[in-house]
DNA sequence: AATACCATCAACCGCGCGCTA
DNA sequence: ATAGCGCGCGGTTGATGGTAT
């Protein structure tokens, strides 16, 4: 199908915003609320597009913004959150209060991707540049590595995996696939031949994320219903696996928009039947809560 | 002082997804 | 079932400021 333009482009202002602009912006949404973007120029009084004055407020105008240099702890979890999520910018913003993607996208294109270089990392697959050293570990070292990294996320508690989600889970780690865990800081050089313990090594950042086998299901959850959510989480993430293991990331201000996406999160799709109204505010404050986010693990299930 | 080069980041663009008629 | 719309995302661009020569 064709596409529309998304607003009349011949009228519309483009490039760095003045701050009328942004004066004109601020209390519009401040009287009226964030929403119906294409409709919020010409309401406001802007001669702008609505993605535009989107970004603009979201990027920049937003009060809740945390300005300023990224502290060494948003670095590691940025890193970290990279490895596990890939360029997904918006759910790795969901993880730091106060920043946007834009500033996250930014700051890794022109800083932490510096820094991974600097550590003798891939910055896109977060191994080692040496990809050939680490294609050739040896089984053994492997297996010794996968069950330090299943120990230390016992010992964390509260995750009680089956071998075979350790297994993905320790996929999912870098070391996996390395011969020696490359997870350095700037004063331990990459290379290092015996790997620390890994409790340090991996459990550094607490990501607040958990592991659990999908679909989540509540206690008194209809199964059909359970079963029919399976198949329709699975179809919207990376194009349905036959597989039923899943990581769920239960992530704060994941960056769902609305409770029940993506995931059945304990705190519980709005119903149907609910009040807009309600649900509206079922939605405001559920950015506070706990999401759970679903995502087929790699190369098939159990 | 002038110029070139580099780094940073705000803003733009195109596309995909979900919703709705 | 499908077309159209609105929104959000990720990649890219371009303006600007800083530094090196």
């Amino acid at each position: 199908m064709g596409r529309s333009p998304c607003c009349e482009k011949a009228h519309t202002n483009k490039g760095a915003w003045t701050k009328e602009e942004d004066q004109r912006l601020v209390a519009y949404i401040k009287a009226h609320g964030e929403g119906c973007w294409r409709s919020l120029p010409k309401a406001a009084g802007l001669l702008r597009c609505g993605k535009s004055c989107r970004l603009r407020w979201i990027n920049y105008l937003r009060p809740d913004l945390k300005r300023g240099n990224f502290t060494e702890e948003e670095d590691e979890l940025i890193i970290k959150l990279h490895e596990l999520l890939g360029n997904k910018w918006s759910l790795i913003a969901g993880r730091l209060p106060g920043r946007t993607d834009n500033e996250i996208k930014n700051y890794w294109n022109t800083h932490i991707k510096r820094k991974l270089l600097a550590r003798g990392m891939d910055p896109h697959t977060h191994r080692p540049l040496n990809a050939v050293a680490a294609a050739a570990m040896p089984q053994q070292l492997r297996a010794v590595h996968e069950r330090h990294f299943a120990a230390a996320a016992q010992a964390a508690g509260g995750h009680h995996l089956q071998p075979q989600q350790q297994d993905h889970l320790a996929a999912l780690s870098s070391c996996s696939a390395e011969p020696a865990c490359s997870h350095s800081s700037d004063d331990e050089p990459a290379g290092s031949a015996t790997p620390p313990p890994p409790s340090r090594r991996h459990l550094s950042i607490d990501l607040n994320l958990s592991i659990s086998l999908a679909p989540y299901q509540q206690p008194g959850d209809d199964p059909a219903a359970v079963k029919q959510e399976a198949a329709s989480t699975a179809s919207h993430t990376h194009n349905a696996t036959t597989s039923t293991s899943a990581v769920c990331l239960c992530l704060n201000r994941l960056g769902f928009q609305r409770p029940g996406e993506g995931c059945r999160c304990g705190a519980a799709a709005a119903s149907s039947s609910v009040p807009m109204q309600q649900q509206q505010q079922q939605q405001q404050a559920s950015t506070q809560r706990m999401f759970r986010f679903t995502a087929p693990l790699e190369g098939g299930g159990l």
